[in-house]
DNA sequence: GTGGTCTAGACCACA
DNA sequence: GTGGTCTAGACCACA
């Protein structure tokens, strides 16, 4: 379900809150269900448990998942709103970025191709490649 | 000439590339122009020389600057062709933080809107504010 | 009769616990009455008999209710002072939080009319029931 | 300057996220003043370093701390006033205590009175100061 | 020196 | 079985 790259520099518990996060946005992880237990996935993944549960711990405490002592982790209701608002947060980022881009002399056009580029993974109309 | 933030938490070794990067860039420091020594920039900085020491090793392995010991440090020629491929290069991380904002329902134009803005500082024409 | 929240935090006996307090701080399960059997509760609530066990068990063991083998569980007579001494007891709880806001600069008045608000849903005057 | 209880119910790394909060709403740490380090606290309070750790990253996501690895930990600016309105968003936690005593027939005005009790530690009149 | 990440492994309350 | 807390201790980048 997960894959985690041992070599990356982005920390272990960063992967697997992206890729949960992924998961729920795209729905494929629906709002009010089970997530793996911290243990499952520890043992799935071959990471420490103690990684899963800082990981788990963030989206709880971002309200994204409800962990419950004892009973498991859930979706909590509203999370893909919470993940869109946040995403807006970082756009600041993005534009800190493009910033620094665009003062090198990288040109509006390359950046929005670089992400039209990225972003249009799925067709959008006759592509005769 | 540069500010350094105490609390943020980029280290300051980088505060001062890309401070340093961005006057290359801008023109205000020029190819074949002398920077402040280190011994000069840490006092003015009240920052430790071997930070200074550490921003300007990797100016210069990248290199954007040359040292010459016992003379002092010179933008190279070249230096910001070097620096808008460097920038180039940082494409895939725009890319990467595009895709992660679009996967969580931020859309295209708010991602364009947002780039524009941020860039647009300088008038583009009749601003009738 | 009760109402579960599984993506609680608080643990299902104990929301167990609390509900079937209020109903005999209310009068709505008067004193002497007989509760409903553990089996019969769970299958209502879809909660393991443990969980209900467990909940009476401690209902018991504060004198709120007397568990006869074979016979049933009933609301113990002096059930409701009981309760209400229990809930003086929980007074320092309440001060040690009032305590903590004001120490973050929430004032006394604050903290009144927020009592007051939750409070007043009961009409104030002339009940001319 | 912390003190932590061994046999307290609530964890150790609360105990001193409850602590550090006070003394930064009472302007005992002021804002932009250094906390003592991730070790030194852990050698002062004989608590592991993680626990530590964990206490300042939990103040550091409130934006109570900036932590800057390298340098240390800081109390942001703004800090009395996250914590204030942090400390707003309690009063609903407040309320469901007071409904619940209230339910039990703890009446308004012994409420109150606990309150005042507990919260007059400093004199109430002429402060002469 | 500073904070951050991670593993290994114990022990707890709760279901 | 579930998640939560904690210790002991290693290793990293950065100042």
């Amino acid at each position: 379900m997960l894959y985690i790259d041992v070599m990356s520099r982005t920390p272990v518990y960063e992967q697997i809150i992206e890729q949960m996060e992924k998961l729920i946005s795209a729905g494929i992880l629906k709002e009010g269900e089970q997530l793996p237990s911290v243990r499952a996935l520890s043992l799935e993944l071959s990471v420490n448990p103690n990684t899963i549960q800082k990981a788990y711990g963030e989206l709880d405490s971002k309200g994204i998942i409800g962990s419950v002592p004892g009973r498991g982790c859930y979706v909590m209701p509203g999370a893909c709103d919470i993940l869109k608002s946040i995403a807006k947060g970082k756009l600041p980022e993005l534009q800190a970025l493009a910033q620094t881009l665009m003062a090198a002399g990288v040109t509006r056009e390359e950046i929005i191709r670089a992400i039209d580029e990225c972003t249009h993974t799925v067709p959008v109309k006759e592509e005769t490649k």
